[in-house]
DNA sequence: ATTGCTGCTGCCAGAAACTGACAATGGAGC
DNA sequence: GCTCCATTGTCAGTTTCTGGCAGCAGCAAT
């Protein structure tokens, strides 16, 4: 979709003004940068919110959209489709609880905003994902949440020798192979990345301490010295 | 998002008449169904082609839309960001070639629709998808393309104990597990439905014939039978 | 209590967009 | 050449939107 109707226009607009700032951003600031005045501002904030946009606004703070990530429309085709429902399914059968049920829910939005008089996508589509590996979903949890808080872990790790260690890393990812999970993560005892399989970990506590660097950083450094594409 | 605007609302409201019919249907019509003239139909399918959506048009036929899947604008959570990436991700490493490119082509569009301001959520994300199991891919494509056509297959199958059969089946669902690919299909020799791993099928090929069942009426029957979930 | 400021809403005039009616055009079939 | 149908251009009237401005509410300072 290459444009919209010129109101509908610049209500994605804005919601786009919105997501870019970490920030509140009051309506005088809003008026600014899309070049119209304070009462259509105010106009298309409770327009938005009335459609359901998850908008706060606070007089003296300005406006903040709610964590989140808004798709505009979007045409996908019958593989595309299948490719989304299958990944989902897979999701669910993995991951802990909270991905899992986050999978689930992604699934039954998209499934809600097809047309009614379409066959379901969901219920027609015969590609079916079987459970994952078992590994410990409370240690799958916290480490996510390492990942997104950007903080230190100290693990507690037993190599393939039965040899215990235990270290300080900055974690990065988590890869999903058939039969294991892997955290990547950067290792301050080595001063390099390595990995560690999930159920190898003993334990994995916070330090309570920022990682020096972005995760984001960290990632695309990880990608380059493992030579992988931006999609694995 | 509960409603939009008028005219926008009405487009949709237009889209989701095009979806509903699987053959064309003229402006009249159209307009009749909707309650507006026929002259805003005519400007009403001009907008939504100029905006990209694959409406044809042919005189004395009517209008069609082009197969695939339209997505109205969607709010989703982190988690649920992180779900479909990860699971396109998934599925990127397993399927044939058609559903990994799909499942690329799928993440390509999502992320291209992110704000620019805001951190790629693809890049970001920590969450990756290892290989998959290697089993044979054109036989994968094959399968879904009976699947979708809903056409009867005839297998040269090779159980465990290595005894080869021959049997003409109706393919319902493929579940993809972290070793193998099953396909679960109705049995005609047997009449009922049977499991068959992928990797033991030594040849499939249509009949020609159509299934006497809709795929989605079996898909729901052998859901029944194995006390699946619709997620699964 | 009063005053000033800010955020926000209601109201209104004018502008812009939209709708439907109708005439006109072009193509196909006879 | 005529008829029919699909489609488009034009225009009057309607609807929606915009921006200006007055007014209200809340808060802080005096």
């Amino acid at each position: 979709m290459e444009s919209l109707l010129s109101r509908s226009a610049r209500l994605l607009d804005l919601i786009q003004v919105l997501r870019r700032r970490r920030r509140p951003i009051t309506a005088s600031e809003i008026a600014e940068e899309l070049g119209i005045s304070l009462r259509t501002v105010y106009r298309d904030i409770a327009t938005l919110m009335a459609q359901g946009m998850p908008i706060e606004g606070e007089a003296g703070l300005g406006y903040v959209l709610k964590p989140g990530f808004f798709l505009p429309p979007l045409m996908l085709g019958e593989n595309e489709m299948d490719a989304i429902i299958l990944g989902l399914r897979f999701v669910s059968q993995r991951g802990d609880k909270a991905l899992a049920v986050a999978a689930e829910d992604a699934l039954a939005k998209i499934t809600a905003v097809l047309p009614p008089g379409l066959e379901d996508a969901a219920a027609t589509s015969g590609l079916l994902a079987g459970p994952g590996s078992t590994s410990d979903a409370s240690r799958l949890a916290a480490l996510r949440r390492a990942i997104r808080a950007e903080e230190k872990l100290r693990l507690s790790y037993v190599d393939k020798l039965g040899v215990a260690t235990e270290r300080v890393v900055w974690p990065v990812a988590i890869g999903f192979f058939d039969a294991v999970e892997m955290l990547a993560a950067w290792c301050e005892t080595r001063s390099d990345f390595r990995h560690f399989r999930l159920d190898r970990i003993a334990s994995a506590a916070s330090t309570g301490e920022r990682m020096p660097k972005r995760q984001r950083i960290l990632l695309a450094e990880w990608r380059l010295v493992e030579g992988l594409g931006d999609l694995i």
